[in-house]
DNA sequence: ACCTTTGACAAC
DNA sequence: TTGTCAAAGGTC
C-alpha cells in the first residue's frame, strides 16, 4: 500500500494524499475525489504507507482511477519553476502546461495515434506482379524508395490496411525504419553572413546557448533556421519554433515541409482542436515528431529529445500570456535550453531592450545579419511628412503621401497604407449635447463599424445598432471622431477609382485561409493598395510592394505606457520592412506631427542600434525595465465598492511588509478602470533584484490569500504597467 | 417562519 | 477554485 500526494487543479499551495494499492510514476495521471467531487489530479510524490506521518493513512481514501498518461519530468520540473517563478500555484500551472483532453475528467483519451509505419518492397517483392491501376502504380513508386502508411493510403485513395496485409502475408512487403527526417531535397545556399553563424552556433549544439539573432528584415532569419533546423535533425533531435501570430503558420510550416519533407512537423495553436493537440503532445512526447511549430503554449510540450528551441519574433508581447499563469514563452524557453543543455535562439529584426540587455550582460550570445537576403535589395527609404507643412485631409492623409500613392499606382506596384484602427472611427459623438459612442461595459469608447452599421467595444465584443439620433438630446445629426481602416479604403476608393482596394483587419481577415486569399491576390497581382492594420506587418512577404504609408502614427509617442514607443518602433520597423524586398527598391511615407521626434529620427536612419541606446538611457534614468524588475499587483471585481475596499487593504498590507531595497507604488485603479464589467486596480512592486522582488512577493503571498472578496493576481515581468 | 444573500473556511 | 455552513437581513 502507497501514499500518493496528488496535484490538483486549484490555485493552492497544498496537495493531498490518497491511497493506493499500486506504485505509480511521480507525473501519472489519476482521477480521485476531491469535496466528493471525481476531480483529475497528478503525483507528485508517493512513499509507503508505513513511512507517511502527515496525515493519519486511515483517513485517507483511495485513489478512483489509474491512467495511463505521465507528465515527463522536465515539464514537471519547468511547472515548477515557472510556478516559483510568476507566484501563481503549482497545481493550476500544471493544469495549464498540459493539453486540455487531460484535464478533464469524462474526456476520451483513449485516441489510437495516426498509423506511422513504414513500408519497403522486399527482394521477392521486386519480382511481384501487382494486378490492378492502383496496385501497380503503388508499386512501382515501393520500388523508388519506402512508403508511410499514410502516403500508401493517398494512393490507393481508401484505408490500406488490408492490402498491406496482404502484401506482409505473401513477402511483398517488409516494415521498413522511419525515413531520415533529415533527408532534404533541395539545398539553398546562404550567404557568408548567415553560414558565418550557422557555423559557430552549429558549434554549440549539445551545451545551452542563448543566441540573440538580431538580423534586418528581409536578412534571411528563416534559412538560418532551416539549416540549424537540418543539423538538429541529422542528430535524430527534434526542433521547438516557437512563433508570435498563428497568421504566420501556414506559411512557415509549408516552407518547412517543402524543406523537410521526410520530418514530422506539427503545428500547435489554439486553432488546433483539442484532440490533435493530445495527439501531437503524444507524438512529440514518443519521439515520432521531429519539428513543433506552434505559439507560446507549445513551450510546454513534452519532447524525447529536444535538441534546439528556436523563439521568432522573440521582442513579440504575445508570447507573454495575460491571464491565469503569466507566463512569457521566451523566458520559459530560455529556462528550458538551460536545463536541457540545448542551444536556443531568439531571432528578430528589432530584440527586446531585456534581451539586448542581456546580451550586454554577457548573458546572451549575439548574432547579427545586416544585409537583405535576395541580392540587390536594399533598405527603404524613408520620408517624415511633417503634417505642421502638409495638412490631412477627411480621410487623415496628406497630399505628398496621396502623390506617392497615384505614382505607385501609374507603377502598377502594390503598395499598402498602415493604419493600426480598425473600424471607421474611434468615435462616434453628438456635438449639440456631448453625447459620446461610450461602452457600457467598458471604460472605452465603442468604435464606429460603417459596413454593419454598428456600434463595437474593442475591449469586450459589445455591439450594438448605430442610434439614429443622439440617445440623450435626440439630435439627428451624429460625427465621426478620428480614423479607422474602413474610413480609409471609403475614401481610397473614392480617390482611385479604378485601383483595386483590399482592407485587411480583424473584421475582413480571421480565417486561415483569408491570408491564403490574400497571398494568391497579392501574386497574381489583383490588388493595387492594401489598408491595414499591424496584422499585415508581421512576417509577409509581398513581393511587388514598393511604398508604405503610415498614417495616425503619433499615439504611442506620449503613452501611459513606457512601452509604447519601444512598441511603435518595431511596428514601424516591421511594416516599412515589408516594402522593397524583392530586387525594386521601396519608398516609405510616415506621418507625423512630431517629426524632431527622436523616434522618427531613428527609424529615418534604420538606425535600430541608435534607437536601442537612446531608450536605454531613457529607461535607466527613470529606473524602469530592463534596469528594474517589476511585479503587478491586479485587483478586479464586478462591485466597484469591494475594488476600493481590496485597494486599500492591499494599501494597508503594503504599509506593514518589509520593503527593504523594494520600491512599492501605491494601488492605484487600472488605466482601463472598468473592463468587461469588471472594476480594475493594481499596485505596481520594482526592485533592482529579482531575489528582493521574488522574497517580498513570497512575504506578500498569504496576505493576498486574505483578500478572497475579489480577484486577486500577481503578474511579475508584465508586459503593460 | 421562511427565503436569499454574504462572508468565513476547508478540501487528504 | 468549489462547496458548505451559519449569521444576517429581508419578506410574508
Amino acid at each position: 500500500m502507497y501514499v500518493v500526494n496528488l496535484v490538483f487543479d486549484i490555485p493552492l499551495r497544498h496537495h493531498y494524499s490518497y491511497l493506493s494499492d499500486e506504485y505509480l510514476e511521480i507525473g501519472q495521471r489519476v482521477s480521485a475525489k476531491l469535496r466528493n467531487k471525481e476531480q483529475i489530479a497528478f503525483v507528485n510524490a508517493i512513499v509507503e504507507a508505513s513511512q507517511f506521518r502527515d496525515y493519519p493513512v486511515d483517513k485517507l481514501q483511495h485513489l478512483s482511477q489509474i491512467y495511463l498518461d505521465i507528465i515527463p519530468k522536465d515539464i514537471i520540473s519547468l511547472c515548477n519553476f515557472a510556478a516559483t517563478y510568476y507566484h501563481h500555484s503549482f497545481g493550476s500551472t500544471l493544469f495549464c502546461a498540459i493539453p486540455a483532453l487531460l484535464r478533464k475528467i469524462n474526456s476520451r483519451t483513449d485516441i489510437t495515434l495516426p498509423q506511422n509505419k513504414h513500408y519497403q518492397l522486399t527482394e521477392t517483392g521486386k519480382t511481384y506482379t501487382p494486378r490492378g491501376k492502383k496496385q501497380i502504380n503503388l508499386w512501382h513508386q515501393l520500388s523508388l524508395s519506402s512508403l508511410s502508411w499514410q502516403q500508401i493510403k493517398e494512393m490507393l485513395g481508401v484505408k490500406p490496411d488490408k492490402l498491406i496485409n496482404d502484401w506482409l502475408s505473401i513477402g511483398v512487403i517488409c516494415e521498413s525504419s522511419k525515413p531520415l527526417a533529415a533527408t532534404i531535397t533541395t539545398t539553398i545556399t546562404a550567404n557568408e553572413e548567415q553560414l558565418k553563424i550557422i557555423n559557430t552556433i552549429s558549434n554549440h549544439l549539445d551545451e545551452f546557448h542563448p543566441a540573440l539573432l538580431y538580423g534586418i528584415t528581409g536578412s534571411g532569419k528563416t534559412e538560418v533556421f532551416l539549416q540549424l533546423i537540418h543539423k538538429v535533425l541529422i542528430k535524430q533531435k527534434q526542433a521547438l519554433v516557437l512563433i508570435p501570430e498563428i497568421n504566420l503558420t501556414p506559411q512557415l510550416a509549408a516552407r518547412f515541409q517543402a524543406r523537410f519533407p521526410l520530418a514530422k512537423i506539427s503545428v500547435l495553436n489554439s486553432e488546433v482542436s483539442e484532440k490533435e493537440r493530445y495527439i501531437n503532445w503524444l507524438q512529440a512526447k514518443n519521439g515520432e515528431t521531429d519539428i513543433i511549430l506552434g505559439t507560446r503554449l507549445s513551450i510546454f510540450t513534452p519532447f524525447a529529445r529536444l535538441g534546439l528551441i528556436i523563439v521568432d519574433e522573440e521582442h513579440d508581447a504575445s508570447f507573454k500570456q495575460n491571464d491565469s499563469l503569466r507566463y512569457h514563452a521566451r523566458d520559459l524557453a530560455i529556462y528550458r535550453a538551460k536545463t536541457l543543455n540545448i542551444p536556443i535562439i531568439m531571432a528578430s529584426a528589432t530584440p527586446s531592450l531585456e534581451s539586448l540587455y542581456n546580451y550586454k550582460l554577457g548573458k546572451f550570445h549575439l548574432y547579427k545579419l545586416t544585409k537583405r537576403a535576395v541580392s540587390n535589395a536594399i533598405l527603404p527609404e524613408i520620408n517624415i511628412v511633417n503634417l505642421a507643412h502638409y495638412p490631412v485631409n477627411q480621410a487623415g492623409i496628406s497630399d505628398p503621401a496621396l502623390d506617392a500613392l497615384a505614382k505607385c499606382l501609374a507603377r502598377k506596384e502594390l503598395a499598402l497604407v498602415f493604419i493600426n484602427r480598425r473600424g471607421y472611427a474611434p468615435i462616434l459623438s453628438c456635438y449639440d449635447c456631448g453625447w459620446i459612442s461610450q461602452c457600457k461595459n467598458c471604460s472605452s469608447r465603442m468604435v464606429y463599424h460603417n459596413n454593419s452599421n454598428n456600434l463595437k467595444c474593442h475591449h469586450c465584443g459589445y455591439q450594438t445598432r448605430v442610434p439614429s439620433a443622439c440617445p440623450k438630446c435626440h439630435n439627428q445629426y451624429l460625427h465621426t471622431i478620428g480614423h479607422g481602416t474602413q474610413k480609409l479604403e471609403e475614401f481610397l476608393a473614392h480617390q482611385f477609382p479604378n485601383a483595386k482596394i483590399r482592407r485587411i483587419d480583424r473584421d475582413t481577415t480571421n480565417r486561415k485561409n483569408d491570408w491564403q486569399e490574400l497571398h494568391q491576390e497579392i501574386n497574381q497581382h489583383e490588388i493595387d493598395i492594401l489598408v491595414g492594420t499591424q496584422m499585415l506587418a508581421k512576417g509577409h512577404d509581398f513581393p511587388n510592394l514598393t511604398l508604405v504609408v503610415g498614417i495616425n502614427i503619433d499615439n504611442a509617442l506620449f503613452s501611459y505606457d513606457f512601452r509604447a514607443s519601444e512598441d511603435m518602433f518595431n511596428i514601424l520597423t516591421q511594416v516599412t520592412g515589408r516594402a522593397g524586398r524583392a530586387a525594386k527598391p521601396g519608398q516609405v511615407i510616415l506621418q507625423t506631427n512630431y517629426s524632431d521626434h527622436p523616434v522618427y529620427q531613428f527609424l529615418q536612419k534604420h538606425d535600430f542600434e541608435g534607437f536601442i541606446n537612446y531608450t536605454l538611457k531613457e529607461r535607466k534614468q527613470n529606473q524602469l525595465p530592463p534596469f528594474t524588475y517589476q511585479a503587478l499587483i491586479k485587483l478586479s471585481s464586478t462591485s466597484e465598492k469591494q475594488l476600493i475596499r481590496g485597494m486599500h487593504e492591499l494599501s494597508l498590507i503594503q504599509k506593514k511588509l518589509n520593503s527593504k531595497n523594494i520600491t512599492v507604488f501605491p494601488p492605484v485603479p487600472a488605466v482601463m478602470y472598468k473592463l468587461h464589467n469588471r472594476y480594475r486596480g493594481q499596485m505596481l512592486i520594482s526592485s533592482k533584484s529579482r531575489e528582493y522582488l521574488h522574497s517580498y512577493l513570497n512575504q506578500l503571498e498569504p496576505f493576498l490569500a486574505e483578500i478572497n472578496y475579489l480577484t486577486v493576481a500577481i503578474d511579475v515581468d508584465p508586459l503593460e504597467v
